[in-house]
DNA sequence: CGTCTTATTTCACGGCTTGATTTAACTCGC
DNA sequence: GCGAGTTAAATCAAGCCGTGAAATAAGACG
C-alpha cells in the first residue's frame, strides 16, 4: 500500500546512519539552547534527555564552530559552578521578506532575532513581479550594508508573500487578488542573489506570509508552546496558518489555511474569489464596509484602516447600524472559529491582522461566546482564545524564522 | 519559548542512542515489508535507503523472530536468485472493536489483516457503559476461541466508538448522542483482559470511530498511497478523520474531525448538538428525512436506511420534492467539501459512511462540481474527491490498524 | 565444467552514546 | 589558610550500529 509515497518518503528520509543520530541530537540541543534563557549542561542534558557526556561533546563541537558561548556561571550550594550557554547571536543572521499588498519589507535579523536593518519600498507601480523581484534584491543589498554584515554571514533569506504557494517541483506564486499567476519567485529571485555562507547561492524559502505571520506569533508570541494552533488573520480579507506539531500544516504540496474562503453561508453574499458566502465575504474589513453601507450606512470617509477604526468605534452606541453590523460579524467570525474547533481541536486559537486586532480588542469576551456555542463543549474546553501579540512587522520576523528553523534542524 | 511542551516532546523523544537506530530502521524495514508485495533484500535496500548489509542484518533478525519468513525466490539474468521475503501473517493476531449505535462487532484478524472470526452483539439492552465493556470482552474471548488463536499472540486491540476521545491523562469517552458522559473506557476494560504476547496487559488502543474507518481506508481502501486526506463519513450525522502526514490529527488531545458540527448556514436549522446550522443539521440521514417532511414530503416507511434510499430514488425524477431536497443537500456538502480543500488542501477527500455512499453513487460528479465552485482553483486542482471502499467492517477493521501500527514501530 | 553474473553475507572500521571514573572549581567549617 | 565536602564538567572504555569492501552463495550459459 502507498507504495508510491511510502517509498519516496523512505528514501528521503534522513536518518539511517550512526551520523545522522548526531545531526538530530545536535538538533535537539540547539533548539533547547536557541529557545530559553542560558543553561547549564547539566540542565540540558535534564531537558533533552541526552546523557552528559553527549551534552559536552555536543557543546564542545558547537563552541568551536563558534554557534554557542559560554555567557557566566551560577553558584551551586558549595560545588563547582554552572556555567550558562547560550546561541550566540552573532554568529550569523537571517533576512525576513514581507511581500505585502501596498509595500515590500526586508530586515536583517541576528540570530536572537534582534532586528539590525530594515528597508521598505512602497509598490506604487504595481505588483509586477519583476518589479517585486528587484526591490527585494535592493531590500537585500541595502539591509546587508545597513546592518554591516557580510554576506557570507546570512543563513537564507525567508520570503513572505500573499497567496497560495506550491512548493514542488519548484517554488510557483498564485495570487489572485494581487495579480500573480503562476509566478516562479524562487527562479526569479536565484539570479540576483549573493552567495550564502557555504559558498553556495544564499537558501531561499518562501511561504504564505499568513504562515510566516503564524510562525511568528507561535515562535515569539502568542503562541509559545503551543504545537498544535490556528492563527487566524482578518485584514481587509481573511486568511490562517494551521499549525500542527510545530509547523505549519501545508496540505498536499501547497501552502492551505484559506480559511477566509471556507463557507459560512451557503447561497450567501458574493465574495471577490468568485463564490459566494464565504467566511471573507463577511469578516474581512472590505466585506465589513461594504455591508455596513448595505445595511443603511453612510460610506466611511478614509481608507479601509480609518473606515474600519470608526465602525468599531461607533458599534460602542447600542441600536445603532454600526453596532448590528459589529455584532452579527463578531457572531459570524465567532461561529467560524467553533467550526476550527470542531475540525481540528487546537490548543489554541489565535487571532490577529489589523482588522482582526480592532474587534478583538473590543469583541474578544463575545468571540469567545459565540465560538463555545458553535463548538463541542469537550473540545471548546481545550482550546484558548487570544490575541496576537506582535506589531506589523510579524510577516518579516516570521519569514525569518524559515532559514532559523533549517539552520537550527543542523 | 515554548519551554513546557518543547522540554516534554524532547524527553519523551525516543531516539538519542545508537540503539534507538536501529528500531527505527528495523520499524522502517517492517514498514516497507509489511505494505507491499514480497521482495528481495536488495529491492528493500534501495527502498528504504539502508545499505544491503544492514538489510541483511535486520532480515536476519525479523527471521529469527518469526516476523519475517522467506516466500520463494526469483530468477536474475544469469545471477544467483533473489529471495522474496514478506511478513509472517501467522506470527500474531490483532483485535479490532467496532462500538456501533445499534451493536457492538469485534473481530480477530492475523497479521494480514485476513479475518479469522468475528464476534456481533446487538445493543439492545441501551449503551450502559458497564453493558458495552461486558460485551466486548465476551467478544474478544469468543473470537480467540474461534479463531483458535493463543491470547499470547495478540498483539492488542483496538477499539473504534462514537464520540470525543480525549488520550490524555486517561482515556475518556464522551459521546453525547450515545449518552456517555466521560465514561474511563481504557480502565473499565483494562481489568477484564487477557495478557497480551509479554506476559502484560494486552495494549488496548481506543480512538473515535471515524478515524478507525478513516485509517481502514488510507491502509486498505481509496486512501491508499495519501499522506494528507480528510475521509468524510456520513451516515446518520456527519464525521469525518482528518489525516496528516499519515496519521489521524487528533488535535491538541482529542479526537478532533468533528467536521458534522462545523457551521454551514450561521442562524440556520437546529441541530441535534443543541447548536444550529451545523452541516450535521442538513446533511446527515437523520437531517434529510426530517428536512423532507418540513419541505412537504410524506414520511417515509421503515427505518433510516430503508427510507433514505427510497428518498435517494424518488430524486432521480426531476422536480419533486425528494429531487429539490437531494439536489440541495449535494450542493450543501459540496460547498462544505470546498471549505475542507481551501482550510486543508488535501490530497484527497473520501466519502463514506452508508449514507454518504448512497448519494456518492449517484451524485459524485455533482459533489465534485460543488466542491470546485467552493473552493481555490490550484487547490481543488490538486485533491482528487473519491468514495470509500471498504464496507460495513472498515471501523472494527481500522480499529485493528492501531495496535498493528505500533508493532510496526516495533 | 569453468566463467560470468547477480544476490547475500561477512568483516573490519569509523562513529556514536553512555555509565563510570576523573578532574575541575567552588563552599564551608575549623 | 587548609582540608573535607559538594557539585559540574570532561574523559575514557565499552558496547552497538551502519557501511563499504571483500568474500561467498547460487544460479545461467556456453
Amino acid at each position: 500500500m502507498g507504495a508510491n509515497s511510502e517509498r519516496r518518503t523512505m528514501a528521503e528520509r534522513k536518518r539511517g546512519t550512526v551520523r545522522d543520530l548526531r545531526r538530530d541530537n545536535r538538533s535537539v540541543l540547539l533548539r533547547a539552547l536557541y529557545f530559553g534563557d542560558p543553561r547549564s549542561r547539566q540542565e540540558l542534558s535534564a531537558e533533552t534527555g541526552l546523557s552528559p557526556a553527549s551534552v559536552s561533546n555536543v557543546v564542545r563541537d558547537l563552541m568551536n564552530e563558534g554557534i554557542a558561548v559560554e555567557v557566566g556561571s551560577v553558584d551551586s550550594d558549595g560545588g563547582r559552578p554552572r556555567v550558562l550557554l547560550r546561541v550566540n547571536p552573532a554568529y550569523g543572521h537571517v533576512i525576513g521578506v514581507d511581500v505585502g499588498e501596498t509595500r515590500v519589507q526586508i530586515e536583517l535579523f541576528d540570530l536572537a532575532m534582534a532586528e539590525r536593518a530594515k528597508a521598505d519600498y512602497p509598490l506604487d507601480r504595481g505588483h509586477d513581479p519583476g518589479e517585486v523581484v528587484t526591490r527585494i534584491l535592493e531590500g537585500i543589498d541595502a539591509v546587508l550594508a545597513d546592518g554591516g554584515a557580510d554576506p557570507a554571514s546570512v543563513l537564507g533569506v525567508g520570503i513572505g508573500v500573499p497567496g497560495v504557494v506550491r512548493q514542488r517541483p519548484e517554488v510557483i506564486v498564485d495570487a489572485q487578488t494581487f495579480g500573480w499567476s503562476s509566478v516562479p519567485l524562487e527562479r526569479l529571485l536565484r539570479e540576483g542573489l549573493p552567495d550564502g555562507p557555504t559558498g553556495t547561492p544564499l537558501p531561499l524559502l518562501i511561504d504564505n506570509g499568513a504562515n510566516t505571520m503564524g510562525r511568528a506569533e507561535l515562535w515569539f508570541g502568542s503562541g509559545r508552546g503551543a504545537r498544535n494552533a490556528i492563527i487566524g488573520l482578518i485584514g481587509s480579507g481573511v486568511g490562517s496558518a494551521v499549525i500542527r506539531d510545530g509547523s505549519p500544516d501545508n496540505g498536499a504540496d501547497a501552502s492551505a489555511g484559506e480559511w477566509g474562503h471556507t463557507p459560512l453561508i451557503v447561497d450567501g453574499r458574493r465574495c471577490r474569489c468568485g463564490n459566494v458566502g464565504c467566511l471573507e465575504a463577511y469578516v474581512g474589513a472590505e466585506a465589513m464596509l461594504e455591508r455596513y453601507v448595505e445595511a443603511g450606512g453612510d460610506p466611511l470617509p478614509g481608507d479601509q484602516e480609518t473606515a474600519l477604526a470608526r465602525l468599531v468605534l461607533d458599534a460602542a452606541t447600542p441600536g445603532t447600524t454600526a453596532a448590528r453590523l459589529v455584532d452579527e460579524t463578531v457572531a459570524f467570525l465567532g461561529a467560524s472559529i467553533g467550526g476550527l474547533i470542531n475540525l481540528l481541536a487546537p490548543e489554541r486559537i489565535i487571532l490577529g491582522g489589523w482588522a482582526g486586532l480592532l474587534l478583538g480588542d473590543r469583541y474578544l469576551a463575545e468571540l469567545r461566546a459565540a465560538a463555545s456555542r458553535h463548538s463541542l463543549r469537550h473540545l471548546y474546553a481545550s482550546t484558548s482564545i487570544e490575541l496576537c501579540r506582535l506589531g506589523p512587522d510579524a510577516v518579516a520576523l516570521g519569514a525569518a524564522t524559515l532559514p532559523l528553523d533549517r539552520f537550527l534542524d543542523g
